[in-house]
DNA sequence: AGCTATTAATAATC
DNA sequence: TGATTATTAATAGCT
């Protein structure tokens, strides 16, 4: 990569090997860096010059990729100078951890999209439409069905209220602390819950027939309820 | 260094990520042997890829350059004991984070629904479920919420009929048909929409009047709905 | 240290 | 994965 080639052997020159163990090592950690960053690798870097002088690169924590390294290089092989059964334990431990690393982050690749040959995109997208649309159909029964729960509640509750209000009016006397309170839950009870719903139209029969009807309706509505 | 000019980021697409690892990793590794020929210098590279393999090299013993690197970061500052024992802590302490971190980020980018270029069957069932964890969570806080309201009424449908049946018998004589109404919607009402809920005492005034008062009720309440 | 002439590395493509 | 090639990047030899 220059005007000249120049054959790989120890540059014997103390100035010119100092020279180009500057300008290499610079290109050597410059491309160290760009093969973390691009392939999302974690790499490690440690240099001595001949002089002694040390330098490092790390694409992460220098520590952590060593640690790493070690925990790898152990399990393939080499039995460490005290080759204890608690280290060959912990040793088995890190590899099942590295392993389980490698699986994760496998399975966090294909949950990302990448490495799926197989399949056309086509057909996750849609499966995944059919199975949002499942879900999204389960769910909007329930609600509608909660919602329907809540309306008839406050059906309930209004009747109830009104019938209250009924009652105390007939009532020319005895009134209660218990009524008031009554009174107050009455109100409560009239406040939105569903507020998109909430728009009731007083609507009344002039005759007053099928009274039965919708009082039983309600009733089996309020029943539930303790 | 080639046709384009590549920006120096994490290739997106697995394939080519493992194409341009593959042939960075070679480079990188050449030019390290180089730097260590020509300027005599040792040096230790230690590379992970994506996947979790490992790659290494060292101009001498690995370990014997690992060493003295640890020597050398430990005068500035970390103290290494030599108790491997500790050291295996280390390593595993530090691999379960590095799991940890790792997958919780990946959840996460699914989760936005980032990365997801193509499955296989496989993965994408794991991914549906892990969506449908997801959804399932969200249902059932909303589920809670609306039980709750559901609950609240309840508790004020009870306290109202409660109400009207103390006013009910406070009320010796003025008995109307409205109140016989109210009383069987009482009774319908003992029937369970949250059967946990429902232990309702049903409870009956004998006289029965105000049928037309609970009629009109019915009425206006029914209508807001349907 | 800068500056080129060259070589080496490599991105895109097959 | 491997080979090919057009380009870019690295760098050897000088200043």
């Amino acid at each position: 990569m220059a005007r000249e080639r120049r054959e790989i052997r120890r540059i014997e020159s103390a100035a010119a090997r100092q020279v180009t163990f500057s300008k290499r090592r610079r290109g050597l950690f410059k491309k160290a860096e760009e093969l973390g960053v691009l392939c999302d690798a974690d790499v490690a870097l440690v240099v001595f010059s001949s002089t002694g002088k040390l330098s490092q690169f790390g694409s992460s924590s220098m520590d952590e990729i060593i640690d790493k390294y070690s925990t790898h290089s152990k399990n393939l092989g080499k039995s460490q100078e005290k080759p204890a059964l608690d280290l060959n334990v912990e040793h088995s431990k890190y590899n099942s951890l590295n392993e389980q690393l490698a699986e994760a982050s496998l399975h966090l690749r294909h949950m990302r999209g990448e490495e799926l040959a197989g399949l056309s995109v086509g057909e996750l997208q849609q499966m995944e439409k059919d199975l949002e649309t499942g879900l999204q159909r389960v769910l909007c029964t329930k609600d509608q069905q909660f919602m329907q729960q809540i309306s008839d509640l406050q059906q309930k509750g209004t009747q109830l209220a009104e019938e209250n209000m009924r009652l105390r009016n007939q009532m020319p006397q005895v009134p209660t602390a218990g009524m008031m309170a009554v009174a107050d839950t009455e109100n409560v009870v009239t406040e939105d819950v569903l507020s998109s719903e909430s728009v009731m139209t007083a609507v009344h029969s002039g005759s007053s027939q099928d009274n039965d009807d919708g009082s039983d309706i309600s009733l089996k509505l309020a029943l539930p309820w303790k």
